[in-house]
DNA sequence: CCTCAAAGTGTCATGGCATGACAACTGTCG
DNA sequence: CGACAGTTGTCATGCCATGACACTTTGAGG
């Protein structure tokens, strides 16, 4: 407890390493999961690629799931930290879906910490294996919690005792869900995950309680 | 090809011993999982207990999750079923706040094929393991896309290229999930199943375009 | 510089999930 | 009964995930 300050302690060459071993694995995966697509690639194949055991694997990422799902972290930080930044006034669903489809849009272009088509590549591997789609799930699913806090928070309820946020939350991830899946089918007509996004939180302004 | 109608064929001896192993695993199943919780039950244990091999268990079942999750294709029945009964001039939302309304009473009666406490049960697994968490989500996505297809007849729409049916579908889930995770924090206040899900849908209807 | 403690890694072992292949067994029907 | 299809048991295999323990590297301090 000697720093409260985040980036308090000199970065050290062991920090390094380890981030640098952290972001060789990931970068072998996408390749492997490329090249093999994602049940094919075994963990093995990842870690030997880096030249670190299976079991080292394990001590940077939880599951297989896990590498190919870091992003989504991201992801999330992104949100949470643009929707600080709407103003309090605008409706909650105005600033979630101003707010995704600004995520959305860094997605594609890549201003998070991934390109964009390792982004394709996560999208595509999602709709093909179960497990990377339950992983997705699960991983959502937690992030949700945090969205809910702080959707909470701007909204000024108690998610303890208040449904409302809760299913803002959820309403809001599955419309970003949809969004996503809409990609895989050209028959939906859109190009982007930026255009199928508003297009999502559009029916949910405009025609859910109307059809 | 000898009959298109579901029960042409007399039941057979064979066709009821397999019905009777199946129900003797969930049986086994859900005996041990209320004992010893999801993730410290196995296969084996499962499959000992009803004197069958573990393979036989994974022809029955295509995963432990799997035998848990049964009754939600139980749920899911019910839910088309009754949505096909619903006026088709009601809201879609309408219909559906309707049909989850009763389903959510059917769970908690034992209507369906299923007992209450097993239900319980299942609810409060889910809420400790991941794993059957993950299943859990996966399994209402591969639901959620039937419900589409239903919903999108309902409506008169094309699910292939007309985003509404999805992003309702998702909405529904969504409200619905929330409702049972509700469940688990008695500071919600909401002491069964069925009163959650009606809250879920109306703040749907009245408070998610207005907060 | 040398030593020491901590952190990271490799190796080995274990256990559970899931699936393929093949032989043995059991209803089903002629 | 006897052929036949469907079901099960027994291996065998592969992968994911985790614990235990020893070895090496890193960084700090005398």
């Amino acid at each position: 407890m000697t720093a409260t300050v985040p980036d308090a302690r000199p970065p050290g060459r062991r920090e390094r390493k380890k981030q640098r071993t952290r972001e060789a694995l990931v970068d072998a995966a996408f390749a492997l999961f490329a090249e093999k697509g994602f049940d094919a690639t075994t963990v093995e194949e990842i870690a030997d690629a880096v030249d670190v055991s299976s079991r080292t694997f394990f001590r940077y990422f939880a599951s297989k799931e896990d590498v190919a799902l870091t992003f989504q972290d991201e992801q999330l930080r992104a949100v949470l930290s643009l929707l600080s930044e709407r103003p309090a006034d605008e409706p909650i669903m105005t600033a979630l879906r101003r707010t995704v489809v600004q995520v959305a849009r860094a997605c594609e272009t890549g201003e998070l910490g991934f390109t964009p088509e390792r982004f394709e590549c996560l999208i595509s591997m999602t709709a093909d294996s179960p497990a990377l789609s339950a992983g997705s799930l699960e991983h959502a699913a937690r992030k949700q919690l945090l969205l809910t806090e702080v959707i909470a928070e701007r909204m000024g309820l108690d998610p303890a005792t208040d449904l409302r946020p809760h299913i803002v939350a959820a309403t809001a991830t599955g419309a970003f869900r949809t969004a996503a899946e809409a990609l895989h089918s050209p028959e939906m007509g859109y190009s982007s995950l930026t255009e199928a996004a508003d297009a999502a939180f559009a029916v949910l302004e405009h025609d859910l309680n109307t059809l």
